[in-house]
DNA sequence: ATGGCCGATGCAAGCGCTTACAATGCTGCA
DNA sequence: TGCAGCATTGTAAGCGCTTGCATCGGCCAT
């Protein structure tokens, strides 16, 4: 028993008349130990209720089963289903996720490796590419392998899992244009230290220059996270002369606030004005009329993610990138340019 | 250095020239260490860029700092506004959030509590009051302090924070059968260990037994979390004759998920049939008609928790239980019965 | 001047587990 | 029959940190 009351290792050791290292090894690499050693130690662990320590099994083993990941918000469903998928994938090979975030905010989120690491994750998995180099410095100094997703980028300093936000971006734009808008303006997340959101606003430039269109005339509005500063910034956009006819949205979340003030302002969607978003989450099938996005495959990438990362973790290789795709969604948000 | 080339307390100590206790110190209780000193230890510390080792921590103190909470699923934005006010308090006060979610299985919540408590988790928070005796007195033999949120009940096994799920849900009834309803049909979250579930249904009983109306004969269909779930449980109750007039649901999700499907149906809600939900998630608001529903004070809720909580664990107190407040927010959703 | 105290620091014993290495007892083959 | 070789188990040395207790000066009061 320890101070917590709780049996140990040697309280079951003893109890099978065994030694601790037989105990250890039951659990551990039950090959090693004969059937009938096995079963009484095993029963012993029952009847006593045992748990491992896990402070004490990661101290001498120095390897935890654990992975760390690190995301901008857990507000929003972005990440949810793809970290969902991810730990599903983890926990079917042996691991556990630690899950901090950073709140869109590069400090908290060095702060969060360098608690993340103190905790002996095994493995890091990062939300894009975009951070202060001396962190990636860090991890290679301290041998902690380090997973990018939710952008690809073949080579960056991290391998990574992820999708092309700008080619993404840039099909949703064709498809926009191809409609027959022209006056296009966008509503951006914030694109500071977020290469995911600097990559779909480079891919909807890459577009309008394709069709002749120039895209330093293209309105931008930055705003951070959240269907309100959606909303908002999409009145701002209104306010333009001559108006757009298509507003496209960095992701889904800023799009339904652009679709409530849509309606707020009494236009019609998609006859007066179109709305596009990215991601594709539940939401953006659940608001009406529903939107026009860009399906990403979450669920896949978490689980990729997470087989890669464990690979890392016990082949000690590198990490190979991968690309995974995109898909166009079109719904009613999106109608051809009629004025 | 240690295996995987961090600094430990050794390094920092030979740096500076003091012992390690010094150092430990320095870290843990800097008054009882001379400024001089503690000062060519923080250098010390800065220049190797030391973060002491969570795990030998653990195994030397006996403590983590770190609370664990499982909850029933990530999925959604239910706990996420909740838990993410639970965090920030608990950061404020010196402590890490573990979360772990069980997908509505009490086996797998039973698993992540041991893992939890096996991680040294010095205070669990808990959904709902449900689950198996025996993990109560597990935790009670373990001496890990507990407390439930998501629901108010004053004499359980665990002290609670939340909110009176029977009697909010009693008060919106009785709004909806105000407004002439007499027809009313229920649409519930899963009932079998779920006490926050089975509280609603029964308020919703009280309210029509105070009325007048026979509580027997209200159709319930218990269904899990999901929007299509609640779309087809809605197409079932559409097909009673005769229909229902208003549609009471568990929770906004399954709200959601039957407004949808009146749509699909050509029904005109509220005209033709009224809905409402529970909780009061982002989501309640953005649909249209909005969800008239019951907020819950989600953040609140979190913060008091975390307070309880972690005096719990510091004070080693029973921990005392705490109601909230809900309230019924009207929205489009739900009309007056009129056929 | 001397003893007693107290503040600052060091010493060293664990915390509960894993694992390299040693010890043991069989098996099977020459 | 004897011994190499193997499978099984035990021994004990850490893993990096905290903390009770010992130590060591310096200071004050007598």
């Amino acid at each position: 028993m320890n101070l917590r009351g709780a049996p140990t290792l040697v309280d079951v050791a003893r109890r099978a008349g065994v030694s601790t290292a037989t105990v250890s090894r039951c659990l551990n690499a039950p090959d090693l130990v004969v059937e009938a050693t096995r079963e009484r130690v095993m029963a012993a662990v029952d009847t006593l209720g045992y748990t491992p320590n896990f402070a004490a099994r990661v101290m001498a083993a120095q390897r935890t089963f654990t992975i760390g990941a690190i995301i901008p918000t857990m507000e929003n469903a972005i990440f949810a289903r793809g970290l969902q998928a991810f730990q599903e994938e983890l926990h079917r090979r042996g691991y556990t996720l630690l899950v901090a975030s950073s709140a869109y905010d590069p400090d908290m989120e060095k702060s969060q490796i360098r608690t993340l690491v103190a905790r002996g994750a095994d493995g890091l998995l990062l939300i894009g590419h975009d951070r202060d180099p001396l962190i990636y410095d860090y991890l290679k100094r301290q041998d902690v392998p380090t997973l990018v997703a939710w952008s690809f980028l073949p080579d960056a300093r991290a391998p990574s899992i992820g999708f092309d936000n700008r080619k993404a971006m840039f099909d949703l734009a064709e498809a926009v244009i191809r409609l027959g808008h022209r006056r296009i303006a966008m509503i951006s997340g914030v694109s500071q230290g977020n290469d995911r959101a600097r990559q779909r606003i480079e891919g909807l430039k890459d577009a309008l220059m394709a069709h002749g269109l120039d895209p330093g005339a293209l309105a931008i509005i930055e705003t951070p996270y959240g269907i309100e500063n959606g909303g908002a910034a999409f009145k701002t956009q209104m306010t333009l002369t001559p108006r757009p006819t298509a507003v496209m949205c960095g992701n889904d979340v800023l799009a339904v606030g652009a679709l409530g003030m849509a309606q707020n302002l009494g236009l019609r969607v998609p006859q007066d004005v179109s709305i596009t978003g990215f991601d594709d989450i539940e939401l953006a099938s659940i608001v009406s009329p529903a939107l026009t996005t860009v399906h990403v495959p979450h669920r896949e990438m978490g689980r990729c993610a997470a087989r890669e990362l464990v690979d890392m973790v016990e082949r000690k290789s590198a990490g190979v990138s991968m690309r995974l795709g995109t898909e166009i969604i079109m719904r009613l948000s999106l109608g051809p340019y009629a004025s």
